[in-house]
RNA sequence: GCCGGGGUGGCGAAACUGGUAGACGCGUCAGACUCAAAAUCUGGUAGUGGAAACACUGUGUCGGUUCGAUUCCGACCCCCGGCACCA
């Protein structure tokens, strides 16, 4: 038998066998209640780092937990194998991104499996494989036919660097998402995918998600950004087109003292037209927006641009602006000002020296200083003629119903959400499936000329599109036509595979079809893990991709992630780990040196799941220790030999019911915080306590042994899901021939937890100052006998009158003097 | 500025429904084993006072509710994350 803990041996013991057996192969079973735990899958890189293996391990507890509980467990894993780093390597090292991509799913699925994780192997998938990407062309022609897809010349991000466009989402502070190069503006025709059209559905269904958290429900709010207004229009003096503006405080409409438009408004330009003095103000506009990351500390400036537009209640005249402050991406690129309750529009005010004119003032009648600041609380309207006296509330309904009687306006939504862009200049991604014929337009490529294949033979410099460049490519023959027509060479933005993956695993070996009757019995993701950082993009493209998979009737239900786990960071010397600031540790040398239990039961063990996590050398070799000692103390149990006799649950002395006691408890507590609260941190601390106690539990009677054995198996089972090699080894030295990941997770046997006797606090006023022990059968009078008759209790007393006497059953009693 | 999350020993943390603050681990100190070291085992370890029993103080700050507050309420300070000329 053997004695010493060598975790690399029985780790690959462990692992071939569940290899061997199919163990955590999923198959349909309508009969059966379905568990899907999905973690967000990695892009390979070229090695796992540590939030991925904190990401994994989550999952995996989860996973195993749930199948020990009689759940049919899904738990795939795949490669989120399109996107820039491969394109980088291919120019830095000259490897084709195909290689490069290949060998690192290679490595890391490697790593993976010596991790020990439970992944049905079978439903792996690559993104950048065309059996998966052909879907998503097959999907997105769809969305073309539907109108969900459009194309249309743009403003987009654009970054030198990395010589793409960028979607708003991945636009950080003014900044590439990824190389952090200021982006700047360009016009490009790009393909959209209508977003906005379910910006209400996304909005709404986020109070329909109580197991996410509020804090990415939150930030998709504000992301989708809707807010409820009046669009009216104000006719223009000399022009056809009155001025469409968007306002959401329609109650201060009789306090307009001017307008403002975008210097990239088309009334900005006709401006110019008409007064060339004003093009040295316009164009610095224009070059200053080129760098969004100057927006920041920009002053609020502006010009007149000459036009004069019409009040369109008072028929009062007032000027109109061209504005640095106004954007021309939300809204209509217009404001109308009213710089006594926008702050804003009170500091452009107060620079051009523009009346200022109070129509809200405070319903409790006190004083507003409009030298300091604009007020821009609501209040009771004044110096708003047939409107005075009303709320702003009131004012609200009000004007919008008289502008929309008289047809100069309506009450409308706004979302600071856009439609999303999913063109990329890029060679490493999905072709889109279209084609351009001089005569016919762009044409969908047919069904059954799907896949359009991703050509391997590129030249690829950093320079450009390099799929622009392939002739062999781009020349083709029009599907309408038959005439020469040109590929589109442009591919889709990534997050286009990263949308619909968990779909596709459910069914990831259907040939014929992008998704089966199968989604059906696993969908919806019972538990999604990942990093917070995808709290908007991936989050709500998936949401949305799901609601899109749905009205294309492929999958039921409304949202594809029913619970959300975020798990924290990584840091290490309080930052967080990453290669930049060379902090990283590489799990692979801990798996060598300690195995991959240590390194499980470290990260499960330094913090709950959702907080950062302080990587500690010395805490992986606590961990390590751990794991020796459990080790020890079964074979210190094995080696004592013989047959275990049965327990007699009758015959046990107080000593030994004491023990049993603890070991049903803590398997009580270990179980509500591995199912419901996910802390796995204190059910690892519970074990290792119970640990600690049975090590001094030195009883070697029969019995003594037969409660032992019962709580190591107990331990065993419990820290199946975190620490599965050891356990699985030690399941058997145990006495089991069974394989502990089949096993079933243990129930608590309630009797074991009845005591006679309970121990309760006394306090004085307050004041830990005694322990009494009583029967759990005593009545109140007979605990507050025992209570006030403790002699330390007494010395604090000390024969002051008893004026009160709280009694909390099973807990304390509280002597108040 | 707005919105979320947080502030507890030397460190990571625990205290789940208002009821023993600091479980568990790391570090550290002392002891055992050893020629010695490593490994392992045993014990101590919030601060102050005390030989000890024990007492007092203590969960960012100030105040409140309560028999009792890390937990609830009010005001403030600080840290982390997100959003931001969004009309």
């Amino acid at each position: 038998m053997e004695e010493i803990y060598k975790p690399q041996v029985i780790e690959r013991e462990a692992q071939q066998e569940w290899e061997e057996r199919g163990v955590f192969r999923a198959e349909e079973s309508p009969g059966r209640e379905k568990y899907y735990c999905l973690s967000m899958f990695p892009y390979p890189s070229g090695r796992l780092h540590m939030g991925h293996v904190r990401n994994y391990t989550i999952g995996d507890v989860i996973s195993r937990f749930q199948r020990m509980r009689g759940k049919n467990v899904l738990q795939p894993m795949g490669w989120d194998a399109f996107g820039l780093p491969a394109e980088n390597a291919a120019i830095q090292q000259g490897v084709h991104p195909a290689d490069w991509t290949r060998d690192n799913i290679a490595y890391m699925r490697d790593q993976l499996k010596r991790l020990g994780f439970g992944y049905d192997w079978s439903r792996e998938l690559a993104t950048c494989d065309p059996d998966y990407y052909r879907w998503e062309q097959w999907f997105f022609l769809r969305l073309w036919e539907k109108g969900l897809a459009y194309k249309k010349t743009a403003p987009v991000n654009w970054c030198p660097n990395d010589q793409t466009v960028l979607a708003n989402e991945q636009v950080i502070e003014g900044c590439c998402w990824r190389c952090d190069t200021p982006v700047v503006r360009k016009e490009i025709p790009q393909w959209f995918l209508r977003i906005t059209a379910y910006a209400d559905e996304l909005l709404q269904e986020l109070d329909a998600l109580p197991g996410w958290p509020e804090q990415v429900r939150m930030m998709q709010r504000n992301w989708i950004g809707r807010s409820l207004g009046v669009e009216l229009a104000f006719p223009v003096e000399g022009r056809d087109d009155p001025l469409h503006v968007f306002t959401t405080r329609p109650d201060t409409l009789m306090g307009v003292t001017y307008l403002a438009v975008a210097p990239e408004h088309p009334l900005a330009r006709e401006a110019v037209e008409r007064n060339p003095e004003l093009q040295p103000f316009v164009d610095a506009c224009l070059k200053t927006q080129a760098s969004e990351a100057a927006l920041e500390t920009m002053e609020k400036r502006g010009v007149d641009s000459g036009f004069r537009a019409v009040h369109p209640l008072s028929g009062e005249t007032v000027a109109v602006w061209i504005a640095n402050f106004v954007l021309m991406g939300y809204g209509t690129g217009a404001v109308m000002a009213v710089p006594a309750h926008d702050q804003r529009d009170w500091e452009f005010a107060r620079h051009y020296g523009l009346p200022i004119r109070q129509v809200v003032f405070p319903s409790d009648g006190g004083e507003v200083d409009l030298m300091e600041s604009a007020y821009t609380e609501p209040g009771v309207l004044k110096n708003s003629g047939e409107f005075d006296g009303l709320t702003s509330e009131q004012a609200f309904a009000a004007i919008a119903a008289k502008l929309e009687a008289l047809g100069r306006g309506r009450r409308q939504i706004h979302y600071r959400l856009r439609d999303w862009g999913i063109s990329r200049q890029r060679y490493w991604g999905t072709p889109i499936p279209v084609i351009y014929c001089d005569d016919c337009g762009a044409v969908p490529v047919p069904d059954d000329q799907l896949p359009v294949l991703l050509p391997k033979e590129v030249t690829l410099d950093g320079q450009g599109s390099p799929l622009a460049r392939l002739q062999s490519f781009v020349a083709t023959s029009c599907p309408r036509c038959g005439k020469a027509a040109r590929r589109e060479t442009d591919t889709f933005d990534t997050f286009m595979e990263s949308s619909w993956y968990y779909a596709r695993y459910a069914c990831a070996d259907a040939r014929d079809r992008m998704l089966d009757q199968r989604v059906h019995y696993w969908l919806p993701v019972d538990q999604y893990i990942g990093g917070i950082e995808h709290a908007i993009l991936h989050l709500l493209y998936a949401r949305f991709y799901h609601k899109l998979l749905r009205d294309a009737g492929l999958v039921s239900g409304d949202e594809p992630f029913v619970n959300l786990l975020t798990q924290g960071m990584v840091l290490k010397d309080g930052s967080k780990m990453s290669k930049s600031k060379g902090n990283t540790v590489d799990p692979e040398e801990l798996i060598e040196h300690y195995g991959a239990d240590t390194v499980r039961l470290f990260i499960l063990f330094a913090a709950p799941p959702e907080q950062s996590l302080e990587w500690s050398d010395s805490g992986v070799e606590g961990a390590y220790r751990f794991l020796k000692r459990l080790w020890r103390q079964v074979y210190r149990h094995v080696a004592e030999g013989g047959e275990v006799p049965a327990l007699d649950r009758q015959a046990l002395t107080p000593e030994q019911k004491a023990m049993r006691r603890q070991v049903h408890e803590t398997l009580r507590k270990v179980t509500d915080d591995v199912a419901r609260r996910y802390t796995f941190n204190t059910a690892i601390a519970a074990n290792m306590e119970l640990l600690n106690a049975l090590s001094r539990f030195e009883d070697v009677s029969g019995q003594g042994c037969a409660i032992r054995q019962e709580a190591l198996e107990l331990v065993v089972l419990m820290l199946a899901p975190m620490v599965p090699h050891i356990t699985h080894h030690l399941w058997r030295a145990l006495g089991h021939d069974t394989v502990l990941a089949e096993e079933a997770w243990p129930a608590v046997d309630e009797t074991a937890l009845l005591q006679d006797t309970i121990e309760l606090v006394v306090q004085v006023n307050g004041k830990l100052r005694g322990k009494i022990t009583v029967p759990v059968s005593a009545g109140r009078e007979v605990i507050e006998e025992t209570a006030l008759a403790d002699t330390n209790v007494q010395r604090f007393v000390e024969g002051r009158p008893v004026k009160k006497l709280i009694v909390v059953p099973g807990k304390l009693v509280n002597v108040v003097v």
